[in-house]
DNA sequence: CGTATGACGTGCA
DNA sequence: GTGCACGCCATAC
Protein backbone atom coordinates (compact mmCIF):
# COMPACT_ATOMS: atom_id res chain seq x y z
CA UNK A 1 0.00 0.00 0.00
CA UNK A 2 2.34 2.76 -1.39
CA UNK A 3 -0.49 4.87 -0.65
CA UNK A 4 -0.71 4.79 2.72
CA UNK A 5 2.90 5.72 2.69
CA UNK A 6 1.82 8.66 1.02
CA UNK A 7 -0.25 10.11 3.20
CA UNK A 8 1.97 9.68 5.72
CA UNK A 9 4.55 11.82 4.17
CA UNK A 10 2.44 14.91 3.69
CA UNK A 11 0.41 13.98 7.24
CA UNK A 12 3.80 14.85 8.20
CA UNK A 13 4.10 18.27 5.94
CA UNK A 14 0.69 19.10 7.18
CA UNK A 15 1.52 18.55 10.51
CA UNK A 16 4.38 20.48 11.04
CA UNK A 17 3.53 23.38 8.72
CA UNK A 18 0.67 23.21 12.29
CA UNK A 19 3.33 24.04 15.10
CA UNK A 20 2.40 27.38 16.16
CA UNK A 21 5.18 29.61 16.97
CA UNK A 22 7.17 29.20 19.98
CA UNK A 23 6.73 25.64 20.00
CA UNK A 24 7.91 22.18 19.03
CA UNK A 25 7.53 18.72 18.17
CA UNK A 26 9.52 15.61 18.10
CA UNK A 27 10.27 13.65 15.58
CA UNK A 28 8.52 10.75 17.12
CA UNK A 29 4.72 12.97 17.91
CA UNK A 30 4.90 14.09 14.64
CA UNK A 31 4.89 11.07 13.16
CA UNK A 32 2.69 9.07 15.98
CA UNK A 33 0.25 12.07 14.69
CA UNK A 34 1.05 10.94 11.72
CA UNK A 35 0.03 7.71 11.90
CA UNK A 36 3.20 5.72 12.16
CA UNK A 37 4.48 6.32 15.83
CA UNK A 38 7.72 4.40 14.72
CA UNK A 39 8.27 6.23 11.44
CA UNK A 40 10.35 8.98 13.14
CA UNK A 41 13.10 8.00 10.79
CA UNK A 42 10.80 8.53 7.39
CA UNK A 43 9.94 12.10 8.94
CA UNK A 44 13.38 13.24 9.25
CA UNK A 45 13.81 11.70 5.85
CA UNK A 46 10.94 13.18 4.44
CA UNK A 47 11.99 16.90 6.01
CA UNK A 48 14.89 16.87 4.88
CA UNK A 49 13.98 16.15 1.40
CA UNK A 50 11.30 18.75 1.28
CA UNK A 51 12.39 21.80 1.13
CA UNK A 52 9.59 24.05 1.71
CA UNK A 53 9.08 27.44 3.55
CA UNK A 54 5.54 26.46 4.24
CA UNK A 55 7.24 24.39 6.14
CA UNK A 56 8.86 25.22 9.72
CA UNK A 57 10.48 22.54 9.98
CA UNK A 58 13.19 23.69 12.23
CA UNK A 59 10.32 23.43 15.41
CA UNK A 60 10.87 19.44 14.79
CA UNK A 61 13.24 18.31 17.21
CA UNK A 62 15.05 15.20 18.91
CA UNK A 63 13.28 13.62 21.80
CA UNK A 64 15.66 14.69 23.95
CA UNK A 65 15.53 18.52 23.14
CA UNK A 66 18.40 18.28 20.86
CA UNK A 67 17.85 20.89 17.86
CA UNK A 68 19.05 17.74 16.02
CA UNK A 69 19.52 18.98 12.31
CA UNK A 70 18.49 21.44 9.56
CA UNK A 71 18.16 21.04 5.51
CA UNK A 72 19.44 24.92 6.28
CA UNK A 73 21.68 24.44 8.59
CA UNK A 74 21.69 23.10 12.41
CA UNK A 75 23.08 26.97 13.09
CA UNK A 76 20.30 28.58 12.06
CA UNK A 77 18.00 25.96 13.31
CA UNK A 78 19.16 27.13 16.99
CA UNK A 79 18.67 30.98 15.75
CA UNK A 80 15.25 30.30 14.43
CA UNK A 81 14.48 28.46 17.40
CA UNK A 82 15.37 30.88 19.91
CA UNK A 83 14.15 34.21 18.30
CA UNK A 84 10.77 32.64 18.63
CA UNK A 85 11.07 31.95 21.75
CA UNK A 86 12.12 28.30 22.03
CA UNK A 87 14.91 27.48 24.72
CA UNK A 88 17.39 24.65 23.73
CA UNK A 89 19.01 22.73 26.38
CA UNK A 90 22.51 22.47 24.56
C1' DC B 1 12.45 -6.20 -6.65
C1' DG B 2 16.49 -5.61 -3.55
C1' DT B 3 19.95 -2.59 -1.57
C1' DA B 4 21.45 1.62 0.42
C1' DT B 5 20.63 5.98 2.83
C1' DG B 6 19.01 9.27 6.54
C1' DA B 7 17.15 15.80 10.05
C1' DC B 8 15.91 9.28 14.84
C1' DG B 9 15.21 6.55 19.30
C1' DT B 10 16.60 3.49 22.69
C1' DG B 11 19.69 0.39 25.09
C1' DC B 12 24.07 -1.00 26.74
C1' DA B 13 29.32 -0.82 27.66
C1' DG C 1 28.51 11.61 30.48
C1' DT C 2 30.14 9.69 26.06
C1' DG C 3 30.26 6.40 22.32
C1' DC C 4 28.68 2.42 19.70
C1' DA C 5 25.28 -0.78 17.82
C1' DC C 6 20.66 -2.29 16.70
C1' DG C 7 16.00 -1.44 15.16
C1' DC C 8 12.32 1.09 12.77
C1' DC C 9 10.11 3.41 8.58
C1' DA C 10 9.83 5.82 4.03
C1' DT C 11 12.29 7.22 -0.11
C1' DA C 12 15.75 6.95 -3.84
C1' DC C 13 18.57 4.31 -6.97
Amino acid sequence: MKKNSAIFSKQVLKIVSHIPRGSTLSYKEVARRAGSPRAYRAVGNILNKNFDSRIPCHRVIHSGGEPGGYNRGRKAKRAILTKEGVVIKK
